[in-house]
DNA sequence: CATGAATGAGGTTTCATTCAT
DNA sequence: TATGAATGAAACCTCATTCAT
């Protein structure tokens, strides 16, 4: 697969029939599950289609190249992921920072595992560097709905600054990743969100004292 | 790349003579200009012989497949930071436990910023799950070494478990790797330092305490 | 496009109604368009249908295939050029050599430069040898027109023959496809029309004497 | 085959071993053999190497693609042409207009019908607008050529202009093209050499008159 | 030991054409 | 009749690897 410039990477047509609706489906389920058991480089867009039981043609219909369909895949899953932060973050507004970072923690670590092995999957090829830009807006939505709640907590006397939130956003995502690339242990990724929540909330404390 | 058995991944012959030598260094050198400027899928044997200044058959003498030859520059990076890390706790026998850390980390991120363009450049196939046993023995060096020094700090009352350990190398590798790929701003790169210092010692005090 | 065997290069019904009729029409004219705007190897029947503002489907209703459609454009041209030489072949019976010369050359020149951009255009793939027959029996007809229109100059004691005749329209052709072909200086194209018929004269001069 | 860039046209390497020599020899002939017997878009890479006896990994070896090997073809071809007008035009000086006409319309013929079959195949992708420059380039040395010998004829008071000069061309090539094209007559093929001399010098003189 | 020409499986992508709706 | 989703053969091209010189 070859870098490719930043044109035609979006999908290439709506389906407008509900038979088009399915395939489509149908050939991002394949992707992720070829993604799975066979490893971004034997993922071909031919085996991909065959699992997804369309023809070649088909999949290149919806997707202008195998870039725009793995970028789809990645987005979706990112898309996820922000939206449960979001969602975890609007529900504990007013909370104590303690509660607050355990249930952003918590939303997050529960959103990659609830599907580990595709986000595992997934961080093969973002580790690319040419898609810098989806990962990126992503971390922002997440980073945004984190300052906002964490402006609500009452036992803040300054609200952090976004650098401290970024920082953290960093160590809560980079060591997420590292255990669940590392292959750690069952013990330890099950306590992962506990472990995560007393790092993230000891380095808030510590840096906004 | 096809994914390949376990079995001949190790260099080939160990050079003895020195022409052989400079042979090998200017072949993993090549590999490396080669992974920085024309990215990972960029990178062919053909090319990386050539900016070498010796034929394909040449490197094959000494690297069985391509593989191999990823995998001795990454195991040659990684035993860098290793043996940073090493050293560092080797110097902060006895000092304190924020003493240690911040020694710790700072060996860690300065041997990862070096060359940091080589440390992400070699993310790109690090992922590549592969090849975890390598990392994962790495990773291990680094523990037992900072498990040992821990040991020696006068300010603990308890010395924390393989696992509290475990989960700080974590944060210190997982964040590094997040703040360096996702391009953050210089400012955040310059106080990474001490913000990770920060981070990993507010957790290992919340953890023993 | 694959080369296919002589049957199935008829439209494939005559349009009766009116609305089909604007269709073919459309179909035609959006061939053109493309092959102006994107070249003989960039013209797909999928292009040519959605810049007729139908779908491709329609297309293959009333052209059975790719190359039929082009045969109909193509054949469209070359009508036009050859009933504009037969017309002025008409107009100059009894005139003398050269007035009859330089009207053919004349109506000839104009109708090709006309739209010059499309013979332009159609020279891509009237070169394919596979539809020499329509190319032919076109130029017959103004070969006809030509031989019958200079039995009636008063200035020539014997007519050519037909093979003088179909030598100067060898060369009437031919140069007018060179001069186009080779982006000839603006000049050039100006001056084309009283050039071929001084060449076109001096050739039937030098051949009658 | 797409267009493309005009970058990537060049040969890709010389062939320093005699083997290699031999190679790019037998794969440029087996691209005339296939266009001969096969048409331009019946001519793929795959089936030009096996026609060569080497795999298409060797073709690509020599010819970045398959444009460049196409151009390469016709560039040799152009060049025996342009070779031997001008050889003519050299052996040409001095004498009269009718004896250097003649005996540049004979080189050129010739050397075109040499290998009818060739200039018959590669007029069709030659009439490919894209590269002009290369048709252009060779067109004028025949040009300068015809120019200078045209200084040394005795019976010119004053030699042609280039305008004429470019006429006359125009007429030779693209009369030439059109017969072979229209696959004349045999007959008529015979006699293109004197009427297409008769007819450049008709018009020669017609024109300096 | 070094060279580099040769290999060829396999990857991505296109596009003329069909046919169920 | 019109639509446009689906097809799939076939094209171009790459690159890890081998082996005769």
């Amino acid at each position: 697969m070859r870098a490719r410039s930043r044109r035609g990477l979006e999908p290439r047509k709506t389906p407008v029939q509900a038979r088009a609706e399915a395939t489509v489906g149908a050939i991002s389920e394949a992707a992720i599950q070829i993604l799975l058991s066979h490893g971004l480089d034997r993922l071909t867009t031919t085996r991909v289609a065959e699992r997804a039981g369309v023809s070649v043609g088909t999949l290149y219909q919806y997707y202008p190249n195998k870039q725009s369909l793995l970028l789809a895949v990645l987005a979706s899953h990112l898309d996820n992921v922000a939206t449960a932060v979001e969602a975890a973050c609007e529900q504990a507004r007013g909370q104590s920072l303690a509660a607050m970072i355990s249930a952003v923690v918590n939303a997050f670590v529960d959103a990659k595992m609830e599907r580990a092995d595709v986000a595992l999957a997934l961080y093969q090829f973002a580790a690319d560097l040419r898609w810098p830009a989806l990962v990126k807006q992503v971390g922002q939505r997440s980073r945004k709905a984190l300052e906002a709640v964490l402006q609500t907590a009452p036992d803040l006397t300054s609200p952090p600054d976004a650098f401290a939130i970024e920082m953290m956003s960093a160590a809560m995502v980079g060591t997420t990743r590292y255990v669940l690339e590392a292959g750690a242990p069952p013990a330890m990724v099950r306590s992962l969100r506990s472990q995560l929540a007393t790092l993230c909330h000891a380095y808030m404390k510590a840096n906004t004292n």
